[in-house]
DNA sequence: TTCATATGTAATAATTTTATTACATATATA
DNA sequence: TATATATGTAATAAAATTATTACATATGAA
């Protein structure tokens, strides 16, 4: 299960679960681990593209991937759902407020 | 107190609260309201960049702005919180992730 | 009347995010 | 060996988001 979140993790979670894509790729998770090229396929979506949206979902800590070797022997990277269940509201929001960062522009 | 979400609208409240200054909005609103010339103070930014913020809250249905005059005379614009509270887990995700919408680009 | 403060927005610039294209490597199967 | 599938990433382009600048209007107080 995900951790708890502090002010700037907070952001980063809700950044990361701001694109429809990456709301999609949750959905499919949620149901079942699956390898980039056949997720690729379910989102119709470059694979580059997909790797974007899962760099982000894995940053902000909601999926993990991992490197398997397939029955037939090819090399695979599977992704799977990390749990998380985050009580948003403004209690939370309000002391994220309180240690998030405004960060400069540009760096 | 704010809606219950479907896909669109979870995808929006998102976006509303992925930004630190939005975020900062919130915890100042939470404690009370406040017009915009002095939330533009305590935030140290632009009116111009600020009333972005707060459209995009209110767009969201996070905050709710109302015209007022003030006891000498001048017109004030205030924003107050709505109050929220989202259980953000994968379930309420998946079930957004049925119903969204993947945009066309540029319109 | 002048200064300070409030409102609001249009036009533009800067930056970040998202998306595409073009590579390269490796293994299984026909 | 050729074809199909898997991996990964660098370079670039396109679009959206964020930020700035420059206006304009109105009221109260000095």
């Amino acid at each position: 299960m995900k951790d708890i979140l502090f002010g700037d993790e907070l952001l980063k979670t809700l950044e990361a679960l701001s694109n429809p894509y990456r709301i999609k790729i949750i959905g499919i998770l949620k149901q079942e681990r699956q390898y980039v090229s056949q997720l690729a396929r379910m989102l119709s979506i470059s694979r580059p593209l997909l790797y974007l949206h899962l760099q982000k979902l894995e940053d902000a800590g909601l999926i993990k991937g991992q490197h398997e070797i397939s029955d037939s022997g090819k090399a695979m990277k599977y992704y799977e759902l990390i749990s998380f269940n985050i009580p948003l509201n403004e209690e939370l929001v309000a002391k994220a407020a309180d240690s998030i960062t405004i960060k400069n522009r540009k760096d």
